[in-house]
DNA sequence: GGCCGGGGCATTTTT
DNA sequence: TGCCCCGGCC
């Protein structure tokens, strides 16, 4: 083994080295989290520890991947094989797979993807007769996602007052009876979703402890990847493992917990050492990647919140610029803006197109941007459209393999069993569907024997029906013998997949059948690996395990991978990443941070966090964007620069390179320049301005800031969203005593006091049905009745 | 079963 | 504005 302590500085060495029990390391911003994480692993292995004895949960596949990769660097191939490496997820449908016996699922039970459960929620809402507008189906879906990830089962869910009462409150009063049915279906389906593997893991180690024993003998070391981003499920399964030996690892960023939407809990990360009295702490502050005024001015930002560990991030690189400011006129100019600043830079700095990413808050920000690149040719790929385990046809093959391993999966054959076309239709599924309701069996089950649950249909249906049954019976029979890639080759000719795949010769068709191809490539590869690895017998279910949890954009990589393009994508997704030069558009009030986020601190702190992540992309320049007017859902709004920009440290920022500025003359006023007509477009495509040029760059003479003043208090959000033909300009007197107000939650009210200033503005309000309350205007979701 | 048009809706998305 | 979903129609 290399001598891996050598490449490794103090604090990183200290954290590897460490043998003492509980260690958390807390890892800022490219401090080299994955090196401490894949060395220590390196570490145990090297003092004893056999592979299979550490545990190593990850969030993502790829994560996993890469992981195992730079361990084989270090030891060997053959090691990384036999380590428990993998996500959550991943890791725990194996065991419950393995443990089937003691949950009464089936062992070869399928999975359910977020699109799979949501359409059993719609089908569920629509047998209880309940109006979807109400119930609308992701809304109820995030709600039993929730509840899981919190660990409250639906029986638990019916005892819970906070839930019923909201539930009522909500006007959704039957969620309950939704999320029970779902679990019986999925129970009946013998299937789980997502949230479920980690649920029933937590049960079969609440309601066996000779199983949790057994895991927590085998898994002597457990380390855990991006921490902050544990749900409580997560933690709950890590704190049972490792209950006994205490030997778990932990490494994360709470600066960087930007997934609470999905129900990671940054208190794990921030609590951590509460559940472990013992805990060592370990902070990984020199930052690798950036300079010393990217990393500055990322500090200032995350200054600014409350909820934190304190750490002292780093850089000895570079002092290198500051963070640079452009403002323009419109989205539309933005996306010319970003698009000139690129070609300067690449013709200045020799910059190629992969040196940058853009990054913005929402998806639908990225198409103006991309018209302004093809504009100027420059060569770009969007992240975050649709991944290839998500393609329509990749999820019709796989329904067919999910149904040969196990039938009971309605999703599944709902899927398959019209496609390609052989002649059952709706009212077809209607009739069989109301017989498995009825009979409270699975549509399998009434599929195998129409007459037994008395559908009645028409004696060419009932032949169709029979057909498909022998159809599937015989793929689950050669499914005994045959390798996966064999039986997966048999499914696609018999089914008549292939035919309706390859008679379609649209481009869109030719690119369906590549995909499936590609798929069936995967398959190959995946038992002739095993194969050269003397494993004989892959069969489907093995594959179906491997994938059903796979749902990267990973598959359809080598294509594109290597282009050299600009990379654009939602900060989100580009947590983990890093670019030599980053822009970060759309940097507005309302849009970062997201409207959403104005009524709670908690998720305003959560956006700084995600500005944060964002800053801290770059490794040599940042470029902060923004609009003053933005084209958004069929409207243009005026916008005001993010707050965010404020938290930023001015020493580490420069307005001076603003090219709007000049454009408009060097001066603009809010209170006159905004309220034009003429919007984004009327107005960009009037003509074209040579300070867009990246052949001439001019400065701006001065280099203070804009006019417009960034740190405006933000009572916009006083008036009704929608209404723009206010004046939105931000001064106290958008409010005053005596308003009468409507607030989100409160409801009517008035305003009986006033007092602080900037964000500390607060104004105390009576409310008609509830007592007086003191509210943080740059918080609260208020509405100004008129007078 | 597929096509068309109206209505409602519109963060982020590691598994 | 644009997308998705549903219902009505052929």
């Amino acid at each position: 083994m290399k001598d891996y302590l050598s490449q490794l500085n103090d604090s990183q060495r200290e954290a590897v080295l460490y043998d003492g029990g509980p260690s958390l390391v807390v890892a800022g911003a490219g401090s080299g989290k994955t090196r401490v994480l894949t060395y220590k692993i390196a570490h145990l292995l090297q003092n004893g520890y056999e592979p299979h004895t550490i545990l190593a949960l990850t969030f993502t596949n790829k994560a996993a991947r890469e992981m195992k990769q730079r361990i084989a660097a270090v030891t060997s191939e053959y090691v990384t094989r036999y380590l428990w490496m993998g996500t959550f997820h991943s890791i725990f449908y194996h065991i419950l797979r393995r443990e089937a016996a003691h949950t009464g699922f089936p062992p070869d039970f399928t999975i359910y993807d977020a699109a799979d459960s949501k359409n059993l929620i719609k089908t569920i809402i629509k047998e209880l007769q309940l109006d979807d507008k109400t119930y609308r189906p992701g809304m109820i879906q995030s709600r039993i996602s929730n509840a899981k990830n919190a660990l409250v089962t639906c029986d638990a869910y019916d005892r819970n007052r906070a839930l019923l009462d909201y539930d009522n409150y909500a006007g959704i009063p039957r969620t309950n009876v939704i999320y029970r049915t779902y679990q019986n279906r999925c129970f009946r389906a013998g299937v789980m979703d997502f949230d479920e593997l980690l649920l029933q893991t937590n049960i079969l180690f609440r309601d066996r402890p000779d199983v949790l024993a057994k895991y927590q003998e085998q898994f002597r070391y457990v380390l855990v990847d991006e921490y902050q981003d544990t749900n409580f499920a997560q933690h709950l399964i890590v704190t049972r493992l490792c209950d006994r030996h205490q030997h778990v690892f932990v490494v994360g960023d709470d600066a960087q917990s930007i997934y609470s939407f999905r129900g990671a809990n940054i208190d794990n990360m921030l609590r951590f050492r509460d559940n472990y009295p013992a805990c060592k702490l370990f902070k990984l502050e020199r930052n690798y990647r950036s300079t010393q005024n990217i990393v500055d001015a990322a500090n200032s930002l995350i200054s600014k919140n409350v909820e934190q560990i304190r750490k002292n991030v780093y850089s000895e690189k570079e002092k290198g610029s500051r963070i640079t400011v452009l403002s323009s006129y419109s989205d539309y100019e933005e996306g010319y803006l970003v698009s000139s600043k690129i070609l300067e830079m690449m013709r200045y700095k020799g910059y190629s197109y992969s040196d940058f990413a853009i990054l913005y808050r929402t998806n639908s920000q990225s198409r103006v941007l991309e018209d302004a690149l093809r504009k100027r040719m420059i060569k770009y790929k969007v992240y975050g459209t649709q991944s290839f385990y998500q393609r329509k046809e990749i999820k019709d093959v796989l329904a067919y393999f999910r149904v040969v391993i196990n039938p009971g999966d309605e999703e599944s054959v709902k899927r398959i069993i019209n496609y390609p076309a052989r002649g059952i239709g709706s009212s077809t599924m209607d009739k069989l569907q109301n017989a498995a309701t009825q009979a409270n069996v699975s549509l399998w089950t009434v599929i195998s024997s129409p007459q037994t649950f008395e559908v009645a249909v028409n004696r060419g249906t009932a032949a169709r029906l029979q057909e498909f049954r022998l159809l599937i019976e015989d793929f689950q029979n050669k499914n005994k013998t045959l390798p996966a890639s064999e039986i997966a080759d048999c499914i696609m000719k018999r089914s008549g997949i292939f035919a309706a795949l390859f008679q379609d010769i649209s481009v869109e068709g030719i690119s369906r059948q590549e995909n499936v191809q590609e798929l069936l490539n995967a398959i190959n590869e995946f038992v002739s690996i095993r194969r050269e690895e003397g494993i004989e017998n892959i069969s489907l279910t093995d594959f179906l395990v491997e994938v059903s949890l796979m749902t990267d954009q990973d598959s359809d990589k080598d294509k594109d991978e290597n282009a050299d393009k600009v990379t654009l994508m939602t900060v989100h997704s580009a947590k983990g990443l890093e670019f030599k030069n980053v822009f970060i558009a759309g940097m507005e009030n309302d849009l970062f941070p997201s409207q959403h986020s104005m009524n709670s601190s908690r998720a305003i702190e959560e956006e700084r966090r995600l500005f944060y992540v964002a800053i801290t992309r770059a490794k040599e320049n940042c470029i902060i964007t923004y609009a003053k007017n933005r084209y958004r859902n069929g409207q243009t709004n005026t916008a005001t620069p993010s707050f965010f920009i404020n938290d930023i440290d001015d020493k580490y920022l420069d307005f001076s390179d603003n090219m709007e500025l000049l454009f408009r003359g060097g001066s603009y006023s809010p209170e006159e320049g905004d309220r034009q007509d003429n919007t984004s477009d009327t107005r960009a495509k009037s003509g074209y301005n040579p300070a867009w040029d990246a052949e001439t760059p001019q400065r701006p003479a001065t280099g203070r800031r804009p006019a417009v003043p960034l740190n405006t208090p933000h009572y916009k959000r006083m008036e009704t969203v929608k209404d723009t033909a206010n004046d939105r300009s931000n001064t106290f007197d958008g409010i005053a005593v005596g308003d009468k107000v409507v607030h989100e939650r409160f409801g009517e009210g008035e305003v009986v006091a006033l007092e602080g200033t900037g964000s500390n503005a607060k104004a105390t309000i009576r409310f008609r049905n509830s007592d007086e309350k003191k509210l943080l205007l740059k918080f609260a979701k208020l509405n100004v009745l008129h007078k």
